[in-house]
Formats: C-alpha cells, sequence, structure tokens
DNA sequence: TATTGTTATACTCTATAACTATA
DNA sequence: TATAGTTATAGAGTATAACAATA
C-alpha cells in the first residue's frame, strides 16, 4: 500500500503542479498575444531596458540567432523595435514599445496576482511548512544538476 | 521589506522548481535518445499496451497529426513499431519494441529514483507540511484553470 | 456517412555553420 | 582579428484542412 505522505506522493504532487502552472500561464501569455519564449524576451527587456541581441542571447540562454528570430516576431507583433544602437553601428538595440511596456507591466501584475491567489491567506503553519519544503528540495535538486554538471565535463 | 514566508516568495521557489525540475527531466531523457513528447508517448503506451494513434491522441491531448509525426519520429529510432490492427483495418497498432519496452522501464525506475533522491529522508513534518501546502495549492490551481474554463465557454 | 491515418501547409522554438558589416 | 547580427539549413513540436482507405 502507498502511503500519501511517501516520497513518490510527493513528487507526483510537484510534477502535476508544474503541468498545471505551466498550463495556466501559457493560457495567460497567448491571451496577451505571446509565446512563452517571447514573454521571457519581454520578461528580460522590462528588467534590463533596451538591450543588445547578444546581451540577450545571455540573458536568455539561447544562442543569437534565435534572438533574431525572437526579435523578429516581437517587432511583427508590436511589443518591440530594433533601434539604431548609440555607439556600436554593429549591433542593434532592441527597446519595447509602449504595447510591449503595457504588456509586461500586466505580466508583473499577473505573476503577484497568481502568488496570491495561490499562496495568499494561507494558514501561517502551512505556507511556513510549504516554504521550508521546498528549500530543502531545492537544495537537493540544485546539488543534483550541479553534480550531473561535473560528471559530463 | 520583502518576507521569505510571503506569497510571492513561494512562487518564486515553484517556479524555480519547475525550471530545474524540467531541466532535469530534459537532460535525463534525452540521454536515453528521447525528446520530452515523445517520452509521454512511450510512457503511455507502456501503461495502456498497444493501442491506436487516436486512442495516443486522446491520451496526450494533442492531434492526430502528431500523433503520426511522433510515431514516425520513435519507429526511425527503434522505440515502436506500427503493426497492423488485429480487426480494422483502418487503423495502425502502436506497440512497443524491446529496446522501448527496457527503455519505459528506465523511465519508470528513473521517475522513483528522483522521487526519493528529492524527498526521500526528510524528516517527517517537513514532508507532511509539503505535501500539505501542496494539496492546499494545487486544489486553488485547479479551481483557478476549472473556473477560467468557463468563462470561455 | 463516420472514422483512421496521411499528405499538404504553416508557425514556433531551437541549433550549427557560414557570411557581412563593423570594431 | 574579434564581435554583432544575419542568411542558410535542419530538426522537433504543434496546428488546421483536405483526402484516402476502410468501417
Amino acid at each position: 500500500m502507498t502511503s500519501t505522505r511517501d516520497p513518490g506522493a510527493a513528487f507526483d504532487r510537484v510534477l502535476e503542479l508544474t503541468v498545471l502552472l505551466n498550463a495556466d500561464m501559457e493560457r495567460g501569455l497567448a491571451a496577451q498575444g505571446l509565446t512563452p519564449a517571447r514573454a521571457h524576451l519581454v520578461w528580460e527587456l522590462q528588467h534590463r531596458g533596451p538591450c543588445t541581441q547578444q546581451t540577450l542571447a545571455g540573458a536568455l540562454g539561447v544562442t543569437p540567432r534565435n534572438i533574431t528570430a525572437l526579435v523578429d516576431g516581437l517587432v511583427a507583433t508590436g511589443f518591440v523595435t530594433r533601434e539604431p544602437h548609440p555607439t556600436d553601428r554593429r549591433a542593434a538595440h532592441v527597446t519595447l514599445t509602449d504595447h510591449g511596456r503595457r504588456v509586461a507591466d500586466g505580466l508583473v501584475d499577473g505573476r503577484a496576482q497568481a502568488a496570491d491567489q495561490l499562496f495568499g491567506d494561507l494558514p501561517e503553519p502551512v505556507l511556513t511548512g510549504l516554504v521550508d519544503g521546498l528549500d530543502v528540495v531545492l537544495d537537493r535538486l540544485r546539488a543534483a544538476l550541479a553534480g550531473a554538471g561535473e560528471e559530463s565535463r
């Protein structure tokens, strides 16, 4: 018999949470006319201000070529523009449009609302227990990933 | 000042967990020669036994056309075969190869190991607190998604 | 007439490699 | 010579629509 307090049960819950959370976020982004990859770029842009595509490639962890494609899409849909870089004529300055900035603000708000909807008004011991548990699991996961990174070096 | 026990902090942890977990799973699957979508199909196939592409389309929640592509890829890489359906000559019976079955068994094991690595040997109050918190959050999320589904009807 | 799977077409995300313009 | 971004090419996942074979 399987307990609801064994490692497998906890893992199942976390997996379901990731699936549902992902679905929820994609739905919200699509309503704004954004894909997850494009939203990520918009998000970075709002936090860093206008920057080059190289910078964005580093921030998103993808190739410069991929950034070209993402920016193309965001330009076509009116979220960003490619401005001339003030000092380097090779580079482009990617900049949020007014619309892009409004949507980006909405993403920040939406994130706060989602956090509140899911975790607001939790009885104090429940929230504390959850956060403590997550911290332990996150530490273990980071350690495991770092170890795997070492191996394949 | 932001507490580490507010809704935003909990949400941040959950998001980081989903990102890291996803990266870890993709890495493991890639090592087996599987993409997430193909692994999902293999997983279903192992739990249901041989079945038609229509059935798989329903199980994975994608279009039949997409299943054609996924099965093409899995046939090419030796995980499954398309057998003639015993009774319906229109349909294909998608079946795991020996290799596919071995890898699928490995996925099941890997999942159990991951659960143990992340959640095994947790102090009882921590595991209990975590599972209780996740249950509450999952309920809220399911309710929110159901509500959103209603609206767009 | 309805169902199963495929061909045709298209969009998105992603990568590598070769190339252009500029530093 | 090195860097920024693009063109060229490719693979994977996803979708809709039209069509063939079979039920």
